[in-house]
DNA sequence: TTTACGTATAACAATTTTGTTAAATAGAAT
DNA sequence: ATTCTATTTAACAAAATTGTTATACGTAAA
């Protein structure tokens, strides 16, 4: 209830567009399948946005937000011990991409296909990132001169951790005929494969006995 | 030296076509981008191949059998111990896609948006695949009951190496600018990213303590 | 009421992309 | 030499896609 202020049918080709740009991509997408999936003439779509390239500009920003917010998330909370926040971090990054699936992919192609286009976002999360690995990486380091846990290079588990979250969303439609009945009950599945996330990287981390 | 069977110009434009196709997909693809970088007018590419369609279907099915392949990599080699043979599986399959790192991204993306073109592949995959599974399976459960490893669903332990190998390559250009200079020597990244990765899935499946 | 403004429609224009064709060329087979 | 075939070229046609414009409509402010 709060996408009102817009005019209705701003909104509902807003809306249509987002649908069509993260299923099929800037290329694969259609400005006149937009605009009948809103119900709108097509005209009306250019009248609203000019150009098919705004349009999309428009989808973009809204959604990339988000991602940083992902990324951010897989850092964990700070006020936690180094395990509790690695836990904490692999399940809210999780629970993001959960509610935002279909993302992942669009993006990761996106910025694949034009490069250029997404530089501003990057000067916004370089620092940020930069400074969530520095702390997190002096808190692993703390942690495993203590013994506590595993040293670790932290990009390298933030890489794991997204990995392993991440790639059944953008493999979905692959996976799922191969999987048998694994995936059939979609809530029994995630809450499985995030549990199973949780515990490839904790064990990753834990201190082997000697 | 063995593709010169096929007449030059058409084998210049499916090396063309390949390079293109396998970055920008279909939608992205162009066919008279792709007679110009093959160095032939665009009438020959339609000549040798009749439509964008047909010429794209050459480059799906010369690719498919490698994605078979790595699939079944990454299953190891049933004559070795579990562990030897889970770790040889994790280790093959990133070779394999070290060796085509294009492709996981172009196929996931082409089968997510024309899901009707693939039926064929799978119905070849899902036996072969289904067998392995449960083969491997089997080994997985008599190693667990005589406490050699951890118990776990090898559809998921499967999920997991092939999340772990191919997401880097799919979010290359996403991680790059992200992970300071973790990547920027290839050669050193690949292989502390394959050692990662062993060590991640190992962990996985290990007995723990008591 | 009339003016002004944002919104809507329908028809059209421009551009891009794919696909075709007729005629020219070159080389091998008869 | 002639015929036949595969290849090439250049110009063109068709289709798909994006973008524009002239005109009409409705509503709120003057």
């Amino acid at each position: 209830m709060n996408e009102t202020k817009k005019s209705n049918t701003e909104q509902l080709i807003l809306e249509a567009a987002e649908q069509e740009f993260l299923v099929k991509g800037y290329d694969g997408a259609r400005t006149t399948i937009i605009a009948e999936k809103a119900g709108v003439t097509h005209a009306m779509l250019h009248y609203y946005f000019r150009t098919k390239e705004q349009l999309f500009e428009r989808i973009v920003a809204k959604n990339s937000a988000v991602v940083a917010q992902t990324m951010i998330a897989a850092m964990g909370d700070p006020n936690m011990s180094v395990q509790e926040r690695i836990k904490s971090g692999v399940a809210s990054h999780f629970d993001l991409i959960v509610a935002n699936p279909q993302l992942p992919r669009f993006l990761l192609n996106e910025i694949i296909l034009r490069p250029e286009r997404y530089h501003m976002l990057y000067e916004n999360w370089q620092e940020t990132i930069g400074q969530l690995f520095e702390d997190l990486q002096n808190e692993v380091d703390q942690a495993a001169s203590q013994g506590e846990i595993e040293p670790i290079d932290v990009r390298m588990l933030f890489l794991s951790i997204i990995s392993l979250n991440v790639f059944p969303f953008v493999a979905q439609s692959f996976a799922e005929p191969l999987m048998g009945n694994l995936i059939t009950d979609r809530e029994k599945f995630l809450a499985a494969r995030k549990a199973e996330n949780i515990e490839t990287i904790l064990r990753r981390i834990k201190k082997q006995s000697i």
